[in-house]
DNA sequence: AGCTGTAGATTACGATGATACTCTAAAATT
DNA sequence: AATTTTAGAGTATCATCGTAATCTACAGCT
């Protein structure tokens, strides 16, 4: 076993990781302590040499998870793609390497403040990111939609997972997705 | 104490009650047989009484839940006002009489497979009753703008009480609601 | 080469969880 | 009135939780 720095550093992320994976998958207290540890391949005993507490660590997964979601945004440079990738379900089958503000939306509300602080600035990136996407259309202002399209997707692919019936599920992401492209088309003239 | 069989209906649909109200509170995990008896006024020695598990106490507080949609569907016939009431700040700060399909949204990936039926069959209905409520607008089909709309009235509720920003979970509210509410306006003529 | 600091292992703590037993008192039945 | 049935109280069991103290073995410095 080694004991350097350097290998804490890489102990420590180790940790970390797996919280956001398993955290985004089992919500944020559907994994305990002990279990993320033994996934990094070390003990329960070492863990308040990483951590002061438990919701530190919650908060460092989530602040983690939303890099995923940095990278992500990165790469998505049209609304077409952005929803057509959002409302799969690829990314409703692994929502241990998906989206956290989806996976952990219905967490947020019984986190910790610390937790919710760092949920809410990563939600305000992400709706302007967005509203950068949403063309301007008419009147309507662009912000608006953008927080209309957020919600819808974040509603359907939590819903997506929710419900047992597969077709239902596929029909939910489906008809966000084209209902939300349709919207989002540059101005029809009449 | 009462120990008659008359006792035993209301004792049993006052654990239910209780739990169809703290569940959409604290989440399904979030309150345990002990204190949802200590709630209901008895104490946990006769919970496998009442059910076979824990499970059966959540699947019967769902539906109860649902009661609630029932009665608050049956007393809102405008989409308009269904907006209003569904996306208003009093509906965000009361999940325990609010809505359960939006209260246990997050919850329900995880749920056991009877509790996710019940939810899958009542969103049916949901979807059913909103798909009424959509008027028919040109060409777009009414179910696909329904479940749009439905998505969308399921994110926005949730981030609104995800988020810390009192502002901001404001602005969610609003702004979905009214852009829903002007996308489902009777078509504008050119 | 020897000393010191510390990452991680081992183990334990006290709460709290679901489940399940025995016991009681009152209702239901005879 | 006597007997049977059972709702609920009381309590126990066993697992798991976050937290923490103690111990050990290696890294890095002197």
């Amino acid at each position: 076993m080694g004991y350097s720095k350097r290998d804490k550093t890489q102990t420590h992320s180790r940790i970390v990781s797996v919280a956001a994976k398993r955290f985004r998958e089992l919500g944020l207290e559907g994994i305990g302590v002990a279990d993320v540890m033994k996934e990094a391949g070390v003990t329960v005993g070492g863990f308040y040499k990483h951590f002061d507490s438990r919701d530190e660590l919650v908060v460092e997964a989530l602040a983690t998870a939303f890099q995923d979601l940095d990278r992500w945004e990165e790469h998505t440079d049209t609304l077409t793609k952005l929803l057509e990738n959002y409302l799969s379900e690829g990314h409703r089958d692994d929502p241990g390497t998906g989206c956290a503000l989806g996976a952990l939306l219905g967490d947020m509300s019984r986190a910790s403040r610390s937790a919710k602080a760092v949920y809410t600035a990563r939600f305000k990136r992400s709706l302007a990111y967005s509203t950068g996407l949403v063309p301007p259309n008419g009147t309507s202002d662009r912000r608006g939609r953008a927080i209309l399209m957020i919600s819808a997707m974040l509603g359907a692919i939590n819903l997506a997972r929710a419900v047992s019936d597969p077709n239902l599920s596929r029909e939910i992401l489906q008809q966000t997705r084209d209902q939300l492209i349709s919207l989002n088309k540059p101005a029809k003239p009449h």
